[in-house]
RNA sequence: GCCGGAGUGGCGGAAUCGGCAGACGCGUCGGUCUCAAACACCGAUGAGCGCAAGCUCGUGUGGGUUCGACUCCCACCUCCGGCACCA
């Protein structure tokens, strides 16, 4: 390979830059000499931060680059500005990708897992990152799922584990669970026998993260992305409203409870829907209805949940030939089974409404059910459409003594009436579901449990633990966990009685596993607990936190839910796991398409260091554009980075004997020099803080231009222009910290640049003496003054009056107004404006 | 459908509080170096008009507020992301 250079050819001055030559030397040495490893024991302020930990899938891309170079930059500076830095990496390794590999080749999961972790580890360790490599941390190994396993206990123990009938793909003739992506076709056909699906319910383990619900809502004192907040609290899905209980006319059936968020109309309710799943549409069923609904129950059991949520908004549904009676109108109404009712939410039954919801309008509609207007809209009755009552002015109509009541104010009168009279009061619900944690999966961390013929379900004892997953398993592509088929896994002895019981199968979902891997790298060594308290309450919470938003209502949500829930526990003494929280966007291709190897727009991290070298690969990445938007990647564009590494390196370099030494003194160019030194430690500082790398990096970029044409002018080698490179080269470390290391070195710093001091901006010196003020007429621009900074206002407008400029539009006439925004400009507005 | 985010030169993007639109980089053009090229370096570079001074236009579209709008308000268009029968 051509390793093209920036001055390759000649600049007559220097040596050539070469990264190759220097950057694995200060990569050994940094790891040599424990650089980047957080001691405990340092008295200096904390800082913990993490990136998410990735999933070993084969090699390092450059999304990982991308991800991993920006809270490297901030971990760097925290460091430099004097605090005791934790920035831990580890792998992700539990999960499907691993076992379909087994399938599909053959080879034993947790020898893939291992060789990909160490492919990627090495390929990690040329970002030049400063990763404590000593508190890695690797999911899949018995080491640690053993303290997954244990937190699973601790959760079971506080009833925040519990087994659970959920439905799942059923495939009758192969009698095996499919999993979602076995299940083909728009009938849902078995993958293998083309027989249909159906659903069947199996027991399932869930954690109770709806315990939690309210608690999730609230984010304060957490910096975190406001889109990230958004779609956690519409996922957690709070609705307020009321429950009202419907007596149904059949001897002796209880009663039929709903949710509605509009009590206020309830009058207007003319029918009733249950879910398909409903437990009283059996019983309330009449005869001759039974073989419609029957039938129409089976087909909406055969569909999952998503697709029924996803499918067309045709209103099916069948009546069930029971009548229930509307509390308040007193009216008999039909009850109706119908999929758009969905089980999980509220009661799995509603009170439809007609007139005021659209679904219900609409299946009104189609099977001519009565529509009854209870709110009075504005502008009059509408016709042939449900109205949505928004705002606190409409009225209700046409409901007993509540008719001529605001809505507003009907919705908590209703509810206290229906309270008043048993028949119902305020309710609260959410769409958040209890997270079902069990997967029917070889590669993940066995469930800890096991059953006892006669006493059920029984955690495995804690001394017991890990559970491991045993190696001499067979894979084939059945969709069932060879678990379940390997007899020396699956015999056990109940812990209370010492009779043959049979182990759990299921494994842990890996969201688990992430759950608490952050608590983890505080003492990952332990082999008595999962963590050590102290370094626990030394490090957490995460102070920052970086990783892809397309976990936002995935694993940030379930880590929150494991902190809340262990420190309810007595476990922890925080209620967050990390405080900021910053996304970043994807790298895309050359053709501004996701990259896929299918689409043969990849980029190769790793020939991109060959070539150019880690620093510019990380430079430019920063540089493309704001972190979190991502953008697309542009092979020019490395080079120019590249370009600008080399400007740095010759002028950073020592000067060769009779250089610039004698430089001469230009007071003038001096402290221009100067005031952009101190203006750039500024604003970095700033962009950094705010994770603006591109512009941080832009800066950079003109503080170099700025020392280059400072050197051209005659005042190289001079103080002012060595502290302008000195602080050029802390600026650019946290960013590029290879060449800035090397270059320090040659200049005689002290080891290592990066436990230097970060520079410190004088405002003072920050300020321009002289400032050029754009002058404007009627608002454009026509002219600039060049005044010194202290100009009095009087002065400045006197000059700009002066201008003939000015005066070309003012024609000796008096301004109607002059506008000064000091330091800013000057406008004057003429008569004619 | 609902909830977010974004539309700025040939391209990626900048403008942090309503105050010089286009920082920085890429590309392009011109130049230096070279026998020549590549590399590197120097200079120019929003569009239109003009010999020039300079003028006009210009931040998705249409309105508005303001001395002044990429920025604020109203209405709309397009793209991207999330959710999607949640009563």
């Amino acid at each position: 390979m051509t390793t093209r250079t920036a001055d390759q050819a000649r600049t007559g001055r220097g040596e050539r830059f070469d990264p190759g030559t220097y950057e694995q030397q200060w990569r050994d040495r940094w790891e040599t000499d424990g650089l980047h490893h957080a001691d405990d024991a340092d008295p200096k302020p904390k800082r913990y931060v993490l990136t998410m930990y990735p999933y070993p899938s084969g090699d390092l891309h450059i999304g990982h680059w991308y991800a991993a170079t920006a809270p490297d930059i901030v971990a760097r500076l925290h460091r430099m500005r004097g605090e005791n830095v934790m920035f831990p990496m580890g792998f992700d390794s539990f999960g499907l990708p691993a076992e379909n590999a087994a399938i599909d080749r053959g080879v034993d999961p947790a020898t893939w897992t291992a060789d990909n972790i160490d492919r990627m580890r090495s390929q990690f360790r040329t970002m030049g990152c400063m990763f404590d490599w000593e508190r890695e941390v690797v999911t899949s190994d018995p080491s640690y799922y053993r303290w997954t396993q244990w937190l699973f206990l601790q959760f079971y123990r506080a009833g925040l584990a519990y087994r659970a009938m959920a439905p799942v793909d059923w495939c009758p003739k192969d009698q095996v669970v499919l999993a979602r992506e076995q299940v083909e076709g728009a009938d849902r056909h078995c993958w293998r026998c083309g027989t249909p699906v159906v659903k069947r319910d199996l027991e399932q383990w869930f954690f109770r993260t709806t315990n939690y619900a309210d608690e999730m809502l609230g984010f304060e004192g957490l910096d975190w992305p406001e889109p990230i907040r958004l779609m956690q609290t519409n996922w957690i899905g709070r609705s307020e409203g009321a429950e009202i209980e419907f007596p149904v006319e059949a001897d002796g059936a209880e009663p039929i409870r709903v949710f509605t968020t509009r009590p206020d109309t309830v009058f207007g309710a003319t029918f009733m829907v249950l879910a398909p799943e409903h437990p009283a549409v059996a019983s309330l069923t009449t005869p001759d209805r039974r073989e419609e609904v029957e039938a129409y129950v089976g087909a909406a059991r055969r569909q999952t949940e998503i697709e029924r949520m996803s499918a067309e908004r045709e209103k099916t549904g069948v009546f069930i030939g029971s009548h229930a009676v509307n509390p308040m109108t007193q009216e008999r109404i039909p009850i109706w089974v119908a999929d758009y009712v969905l089980p999980g939410y509220g009661t799995g039954a509603i009170m439809a409404v007609p007139a005021h919801d659209d679904r219900d309008y609409a299946f009104a509609a189609k099977h001519d059910l009565p529509i009854r207007y209870v709110v009075q809209p504005p502008d009059g009755m509408p016709e042939g459409q449900p109205f949505i009552a928004h705002s606190a002015d409409e009225v209700l109509v046409d409901s007993g003594e509540f008719t001529g009541m605001p809505a507003s104010e009907a919705i908590g009168a209703i509810t206290r009436q229906l309270a008043d009279l048993g028949l119902g009061g305020p309710a609260v619900s959410y769409k958040l579901r209890d997270w079902l944690v069990s997967r029917q999966r070889y590669w993940g961390a066995p469930i800890p449990i096991v059953y006892c013929p006669e006493h059920g379900a029984q955690p495995v004892p804690e001394d017991q633990l890990p559970v491991v997953l045993p190696e001499d398993v067979g894979f084939a592509p059945t969709g069932v966990s060879p678990l379940q088929s390997h007899e020396a896994f699956l015999k056990a002895s109940c812990p209370i009685c010492g009779a043959d019981a049979r182990r759990e199968t299921d494994t842990m979902d890996t969201f688990v596993d992430s759950s608490w891997y952050f608590l983890r790298y505080c003492s990952p060594h332990d082999d008595q607990r999962a963590w050590d308290p102290e370094a626990v309450a030394r490090w957490l919470p995460v102070d920052v936190y970086t990783g892809g938003a397309e976990h936002a209502v995935l694993h940030l949500m379930y880590a929150r839910f494991f902190v809340k829930a262990l420190r309810d526990m007595g476990m922890l003494s925080f209620d967050e796991p990390w405080i900021v929280l910053r996304n970043q966007g994807q790298i895309l291709g050359v053709d501004h398409q996701r990259m896929s190897k299918s689409r043969g727009n990849v980029v190769n991290p790793d020939e991109l260091v060959a070539r150019y070298g880690s620093d510019a690969v990380r430079l430019f990445l920063m540089f493309i554009g704001p972190w979190d938007q991502g953008g697309p990647w542009n092979p020019m564009g490395i080079e120019g980075v590249h370009r600008f590494l080399g400007r740095v390196w010759h002028l950073a370099l020592p000067e060769p004997e009779g250089g610039h030494a004698g430089a001469l003194a230009d007071e003038e160019l001096e402290r221009a020099l100067r005031r952009a030194t101190h203006a750039t430690i500024a604003g970095v500082t700033a962009d950094l803080e705010a994770f603006r790398f591109n512009t941080a990096v832009a800066k950079l970029m003109e503080l170099a231009n700025a020392i280059q044409h400072a050197r051209d002018a005659g005042i190289g080698g001079s103080r002012i222009h060595t502290e302008a490179v000195d602080t050029l080269l802390l600026l650019l470390a946290p960013a590029a910290p290879h060449v800035t290391e090397e270059l320090w070195a040659r200049r005689g710093g002290a080891y290592s640049i990066h436990a230097q001091a970060w520079p410190e901006a004088d405002p003072a010196l920050a300020v321009a003496d002289t400032i050029e003020l754009p002058v404007q007429v009627d608002g454009k621009l026509r002219d600039r003054l060049v005044v010194t900074a202290d100009t009095p206002a009087e002065e400045i407008e006197r000059l700009a009056l002066a201008s003939e400029h000015v005066q070309r539009y003012l024609t000796g006439r008096a301004p109607r107004r002059v506008i000064q925004v000091p330091g800013k400009m000057v406008n004057i507005v003429t008569p004619d404006a």
